[in-house]
DNA sequence: ATTTTAGTATGAATCTAATTCATAATTTAC
DNA sequence: GTAAATTATGAATTAGATTCATACTAAAAT
């Protein structure tokens, strides 16, 4: 016994239409071919949906029972076609992030509020935990975007820019170091670094400096929020190295000393990764120039 | 966009087995149709449903919401199916029953409370005013069985014959007529005749004998109820024509006289008329062995 | 790292099912 | 009863699904 979706909704739209002959336009077929598959499905149930020579048709008991069938079942399949155009479109959909840059936190949050309030539709989240191979995550449609500020060549995956940052060396004023133009890898010697509690190798100074440079700092201190990095810092207890957008929108930076590292200071750029498939959809659309935006606002000096 | 069961059965399929290759037993095709199938489905909706090249198959973000939708989808088809199978094979349905003769209440009461007894999933009525053209509304469905005593040879009509009975002239003991050796048609012409408030077309006592004859009765008083007719009679208030097994299993019939009509006396039978269709179902058979043995044991005299 | 194995994709041929066309049969309306 | 409308049906056509053979890919084994 073989039954189709096409079958309910030939038998829903003669019953509606009262005939056969109607039901042709609604369904796009000819009388022919309508009245060929009625058969068919008579045959396949084994009785008759309507009662035979009576017009108009009249459902039989049985066609009774199948017309309550289709009006429970046709309508979740509409709902199910509309929800995958409204993925196809962006109109709805998930978001989960992986963010690789431990900073990012203050100004992804904004962004993401935002976000919400124009795609209620969307499931937006951050997935911590799978920065380590966020990109492979990306890949497996375990998140679906992806901050980073390493770009791959990838033919599934496209690294949209968001904007550049200069990763920037901090001291108490009254740190020796405070003293100079700028700061070398050799410096950190015989300092004690604060950094966010991630493996070194996802810090821009160790990443683009002391790694390639074989330098290692006196000491680590791992501390998890920005505001007791900085506070830290500031009572001598350490340096750091920090975005300077941080550094721009932070509170309480009056007893700092910024400096950049190398004499002409490190670039940096951050990307959000997307699958190349989803990079229309229109909720990535809207991330990437809110990001944009939020992080403008979040860098003007104040 | 066109989605089928077909194919959310096949999309199902492939993910609980884990592979394509592993779909292919329970969906009895090979491996090359359902890759085929599986990438018509990819072009319908637009999306990925497994994430390409990864083994063992994962679902994409969009072939989560289809496996959700097929889930819910298929097991509905399936009840519909099995509710399909009952209804053809009698273990289901529904029996509407229409009746031309008015004293079968006497009978079929009891019929269909063992009737529920037996089948709890068929949904058994008695539809009353239908009677005067009942076998079209058997053929329309709006019924399921009529209790008819008129079969006619019609194609799509099975007339199951349920068993004999003589229509019986009752008066008072007392009554003139109680003195003859039986009843014919003129005795009536002066007597007031008690009756079901039905159409006398629809009577034994006219159908067959006084209406071929062109003769009426004095009066014609109607009443509903079996046991106040048999009341009345007794009384000498009028008399009445009923059928034998009625008087058989009444009470209080002792002061009543029974006559045969004509020399010869009346024989008349009942049937039950069902679709041809249905005549095999179950609870239609079960309805005709029930109404042979309730009758049987109602026309036993006590 | 290379080879093997298992699984998946794809083009062309084949087969099956659906549709059309033409027309017959039925039913309804007048 | 006849005309008009609707439905049913057979044969031809068309579209769709499946198979076969084979190429391709990823994971496993050596």
């Amino acid at each position: 016994m073989n039954i189709e979706l096409k079958h309910l909704r030939i038998i829903l739209a003669i019953h509606e239409s009262g005939s056969v002959q109607k039901a042709t336009e609604q369904l796009n077929m000819t009388q022919s071919a309508v009245s060929h598959q009625l058969r068919y499905i008579k045959d396949q149930l084994g009785v008759d949906i309507f009662i035979p020579e009576t017009r108009p048709l009249k459902l039989s008991a049985e066609g009774l029972e199948l017309i309550d069938a289709a009006r429970r079942i046709l309508p979740e399949i509409e709902k199910l076609k509309s929800r995958f155009i409204d993925l196809k479109s962006g109109q709805t959909g998930r978001l989960f992030i992986a963010i690789e840059c431990h900073a990012c936190f203050e100004w992804l949050f904004p962004v993401l509020n935002l976000l919400r309030e124009h795609h209620s539709n969307v499931d937006i989240d951050i997935k911590p935990g799978l920065a380590f191979n966020a990109i492979e995550a990306l890949q497996n449609e375990e998140v679906d975007l992806v901050i980073s500020a390493d770009p791959e060549k990838l033919p599934d995956v496209k690294f949209h820019e968001l904007f550049t940052y200069e990763p920037t060396f901090i001291s108490a004023k009254d740190h020796p170091l405070a003293e100079r133009p700028y700061i070398n890898a050799g410096d950190f010697t015989d300092q004690t670094v604060i950094t966010y509690p991630v493996p070194v190798e996802r810090l821009d100074l160790f990443s683009q400096l002391l790694i390639p440079q074989g330098i290692e700092p006196k000491a680590i201190r791992q501390i998890e929020l920005t505001s007791v990095i900085l506070l830290l810092v500031g009572a001598n207890k350490g340096v750091s190295v920090l975005p300077d957008w941080v550094l721009q929108s932070a509170r309480d930076t009056e007893m700092l000393a910024r400096k950049k590292l190398t004499k002409s200071g490190i670039t940096r750029k951050l990307y959000a990764a997307v699958r190349t498939r989803d990079s229309e959809k229109l909720y990535i659309e809207t991330f990437l120039s809110l990001s944009k935006d939020v992080f403008s606002r979040l860098a003007r000096p104040r």
